[in-house]
DNA sequence: AGCACGCCGACT
DNA sequence: GTCGGCGTGCTC
């Protein structure tokens, strides 16, 4: 028989253990090891035995076989909750193409990760009697290091560990001696030091509407028949889908499980997590990207214990290895932050429902706009789809009305603002309510439009926007075409035309010009990087310290206001023309859910959508609040041109610090492509990146399109095989990303 | 993380 | 020499 052997992760979590170790399967366990099995090795020089998981088995090692050490044993629960986080780590392993490490690494987050030590303070304990008698011990000892470093501590008290160790020039080793001689103390980074809203108030469960009521009955209903498949509550803005995930946990914590809400990252703030605190008390905890690893280590070993049993939290949050989990919302399912952009490029809705599927759990996403996928899905009954048409205490739809803004330049006016938001402007100020302005700044990457008849250049063969190079050429990302920058618009002929620029800068400053008296704040990357400064700028404009806020898509997402009764998309266009098969979609949420932004409390809202391209249906069903419409006539489209989810489609991207390289490569994992699959697929490319260099990395481009998902994960399989054969890889990097949500 | 090895200054 | 503190590097 063969000699078996396993690659083991030890558990010990520091950087410099973060790889596998090969060890020799005894006899014993040959037939039962599995890989993700928990199991005990002998590490070190001491061979001290540790636990380990088993992330790969295979006939052969590429250590010294002579060197390697044998497993000692099995633990048996494989039952464990780091059972079930390694399965779903290895279910990413195969459907993201990613390394085993990338998706532990991602699953276990904390597993191999340093704690981080300057978060870790050394602090003096001795009293100053017995500091000074053990400062002469150590001078007397000749003992420098340890001397120096309480020396120093009798003078500041405490101090910061990493800075200490590099300017005195001293070693863990000799504070440790100090620490256990008494005289120091290590405190670890300021535990659970996350702040969640105080329990509030304990405000009466709100009853549920009768539609909440039906939508919860016949979740619960179908999770007892068994029925996993995930719902889909499809609801206007203020519809109350938050009540109705709380409804849901509530029941699923009556049944001793835990629950797991996912919002977007730039949603989750304090007022968001106050309403789960409200109700469900200090069973509730939040993860958020400012934390460090400790932090988060400790959020994942308090769910663990049972400490805490609802989790609410960006995409990350999905692992937090809960004992029993019962639940996971999605909220805002559409946002494309559910889609990790760096390796594992995993997509939070779909391990999810893997997760889901494992636990025996239900999945519920919510959205106003769902996503083109999963409402699809919900067509073809993959997703059991709730409509909650009733907006909570019959507030009404906003007036929409769409400013032409072909028309504007044709009378003369060349402001950024039309006469409809001008005078709608001033009526608020007048009102004394208050105006919000979106400025759509999606699409930046170039696209060029005419500002007099509206047309936006695109590419003959792809149906997405071109864009305007450095060196003045017109480009498609999808196919590579190229064409010499334009001076006049090929349909009208006029020369406003040109690659569109607007900023949060200049519109504060035209508004200074335009309402002098009004009090204007600007919230946009730029203001809010500082620490607070989000919090802030929210707070300032709800106490109606401002009069308009203006700002980025962060102004689009979270917060009701209930005196804005005014709502003005300027460059609704922008996102319309990004080079990607998403834009309109893209375009579609951005629109509704600004118009959703005006008039939610009992005064009535107005938004103007400022555009040079009215007739656009992204633009037509947007003003209407009409996705259903939206949905079927972007659907002809995806059909028409074979983009998911009417058909699937794969980003191969190769990356290298020489152009040549990258396009080289390119090229022949297309001819690569092209033998493995035949005739009749469709593959596109290469062709550069829209941001060809990055970070000093050129970038190529395939696009590869099938029918079916499962034939593209064998294609970049079979890619990646002969990838790894042939030596394409020494200097360039190659990615996969199938059915992407954002194209580079 | 923990352990061993090897360097270097002080002392029998 | 050689003892012991202390930094460094390795762990299948």
């Amino acid at each position: 028989m063969k000699p078996l052997y396993a690659e083991v992760i030890v558990d010990i979590a520091h950087a410099n253990v973060d790889r596998s170790f090969s060890y020799r399967i005894p006899a014993a366990l040959q037939e039962r090891l599995q890989i993700g099995d928990e199991v005990r090795v002998p590490f070190g020089s001491g061979n001290r035995t540790r636990s380990g998981y088993v992330v790969a088995i295979s006939d052969h090692t590429a250590f010294a076989p002579e060197a390697v050490k044998e497993i000692a044993g099995i633990a048996e629960n494989r039952e464990s909750i780091e059972h079930r986080q390694m399965e779903l780590a290895f279910w990413m392993h195969e459907h993201y193409g990613c390394t085993i490490f990338r998706a532990l690494n991602c699953v276990l987050p904390v597993k191999n990760k340093v704690r981080p030590k300057q978060k870790r303070r050394l602090l003096l304990r001795a009293d100053e009697a017995k500091a000074k008698a053990l400062l002469a011990k150590y001078r007397e000892k000749h003992m420098p290091a340890k001397a120096r470093v309480l020396q120093y501590l009798m003078e500041v008290q405490e101090a910061d560990l990493d800075v200490l160790m590099k300017e005195l020039k001293v070693s863990m080793p000799s504070v440790t001696a100090l620490v256990e001689e008494g005289a120091a103390e290590l405190s670890e980074s300021e535990v659970n030091r996350i702040t969640l809203p105080e329990r509030a108030a304990k405000q009466p469960v709100i009853s549920l509407s009768e539609e909440q009521q039906a939508a919860v009955k016949a979740i619960l209903q179908r999770r007892q028949q068994k029925d996993l498949r995930p719902s889909l509550i499809y609801g206007i803005t203020g519809s109350g889908k938050t009540e109705l995930y709380m409804e849901l946990i509530a029941r699923v914590l009556e049944e001793g499980k835990q629950a797991i809400v996912l919002i977007p990252e730039i949603a989750l703030t304090y007022q968001t997590v106050s309403r789960f605190v409200a109700r469900f008390g200090t069973q509730v905890s939040m993860l958020n990207s400012r934390m460090s690893a400790g932090e988060r280590y400790d959020q994942f070993e308090r769910a663990k214990r049972g400490a805490i049993r609802v989790m609410i939290g960006p995409r990350s949050a999905l692992f937090t290895p809960f004992p029993d989990l019962g639940l996971v919302v999605i909220d805002e399912e559409h946002e494309a932050t559910y889609k990790n952009e760096n390796q594992p490029r995993y997509h939070a809705r779909e391990t999810a429902q893997k997760l889901c599927e494992m636990c025996g759990a239900m999945l519920v996403l919510g959205s106003a706009t769902p996503s083109l996928e999963t409402f699809y899905a919900a067509e073809q009954s993959k997703v059991v789809l709730y409509r909650l048409t009733k907006r909570v205490n019959d507030a009404h739809l906003p007036e929409v009305l769409v400013a032409d803004m072909r028309k504007e330049l044709e009378r003369g006016n060349r402001t950024m603002f039309s006469d409809a938001l001008h005078t709608a402007l001033a009526e608020t100020l007048a009102r004394k309510e208050q105006a919000m302005l979106f400025i759509n700044r999606r699409g930046y990457s170039g696209f060029v439009s005419c500002r007099s008849c509206g047309t936006a250049l695109k590419c003959p063969h792809c149906d997405v926007s071109l864009s305007l190079h450095q060196d003045n050429t017109l480009r498609c990302h999808y196919c590579g075409y190229s064409v010499r920058m334009v001076q006049r618009c090929p349909v009208c002929g006029s020369g406003y035309i040109g690659a569109f620029k607007a900023g949060t800068q200049q519109i504060v400053k035209s508004l200074g010009q335009l309402f002098p008296e009004a009090k204007v704040v600007r919230m946009d990357y730029d203001t809010t990087k500082n620490k607070g400064e989000y919090e802030t700028i929210l707070k300032t404009f709800a106490d109606h310290d401002a009069d308009i806020m203006v700002g980025t898509q962060m102004i689009v997402k979270g917060h009701d206001f209930p005196k804005v009764t005014l709502m003005g998309i300027l460059a609704a266009d922008a996102s319309l023309f990004v080079p990607d098969f998403r834009a309109a979609e893209r375009s579609f949420e951005l629109l509704t859910q600004a118009a959703g932004r005006a008039g939610r409390a009992e005064r009535p809202g107005k938004v103007v959508i400022q555009t040079y391209q009215p007739e656009h249906y992204a633009v037509r069903y947007a003003a209407k609040q009409d996705y259903e419409g939206f949905y079927r006539e972007e659907m002809q489209y995806r059909r028409l041109l074979g983009y998911p989810p009417a058909s699937h489609l794969m980003v191969i991207m190769t990356a290298a610090k020489n152009q040549e390289e990258a396009k080289q490569t390119a090229e022949r994992i297309k001819t690569q492509a092209a033998a493995l699959c035949g005739g009749e697929t469709m593959i596109l490319g290469p062709s550069p990146a829209s941001i060809e260099k990055l970070k000093d990395y050129y970038r190529q481009m395939i696009y590869i399109r099938k029918q079916e998902k499962r034939a593209l994960e064998t294609l970049r399989d079979r890619i990646d095989h002969w990838l790894k054969e042939s030596e394409l890889l020494s200097n360039c990097m190659v990615q996969y990303d199938i059915d992407p949500v954002q194209l580079q």
